[in-house]
DNA sequence: CATGGGATTGACT
DNA sequence: GTCAATCCCATGC
């Protein structure tokens, strides 16, 4: 298979790294939901071209790329594509996995399912803030790391942008109680 | 330089 | 189901 995690298209990425592993210091859990972003369609904040927001979106893959979203929480994103791309992967769910008593205290939240559940509350139980944008994920501080493989996926339309709502560009593990949201039923 | 919007969450009705 | 919190930065004049 691929040398790299992260080779590839974004979509193949974001398929890629649902199963595998997240970590920071003690926390981690295993990526149960993503989603693709890439410069050619308008919910992609590269979409307007290099700015000094999204540079670390064109930069090389495997890079974190962590920003602010109203104003208060950190999302994570594994840069995708080649340097000169604008592509990145939302990781936006986990399975709690380790440090789960750190988690509880971070997030002030005692149940499993409210630990990891979206893109907010995940950095939130990692500690990932933004001083981590522009990381290698390969080497850490944060880190992503192969897991399972062979995991039956869900795909789906992504969750919370109203530019390019109808790509189906969203990838969850079928059956995991940890998604942010239940993908919706088929029509 | 001023303004508006956003890849969300949690509390409340 | 509805709504506020809060701030970076892209856009427009």
């Amino acid at each position: 298979m691929s040398r790299d995690l992260f080779s590839g298209d974004v979509r193949t990425v974001a398929r890629s790294l649902l199963g595998c592993v997240a970590r920071h210091g003690d926390t981690a859990g295993v990526i149960v939901e993503t989603e693709a972003y890439h410069e050619s369609e308008p919910a992609c904040h590269a979409y307007a071209g290099r700015t000094p927001r999204t540079i670390t979106l064109f930069g090389p893959p495997g890079i974190a790329y962590v920003y602010r979203s109203y104003g208060m929480h950190a999302m994570l994103n594994a840069v995708a594509e080649p340097v000169g791309v604008g592509a990145g992967v939302l990781i936006r769910a986990l399975e709690p996995l380790d440090g789960i008593e750190m988690m509880r205290q971070r997030r002030g939240r005692e149940r499993l399912e409210d630990l990891c559940s979206g893109p907010g509350k995940l950095t939130e139980a990692l500690g990932i803030e933004f001083g981590h944008n522009g990381g290698d994920l390969r080497t850490g501080p944060v880190t992503i790391t192969a897991g399972a493989h062979g995991v039956e996926i869900v795909i789906s339309q992504r969750i919370g942008i109203t530019r390019a709502v109808e790509l189906p560009w969203r990838f969850s593990l079928a059956g995991s109680r940890f998604v942010s949201r239940r993908v919706p039923a088929p029509a």
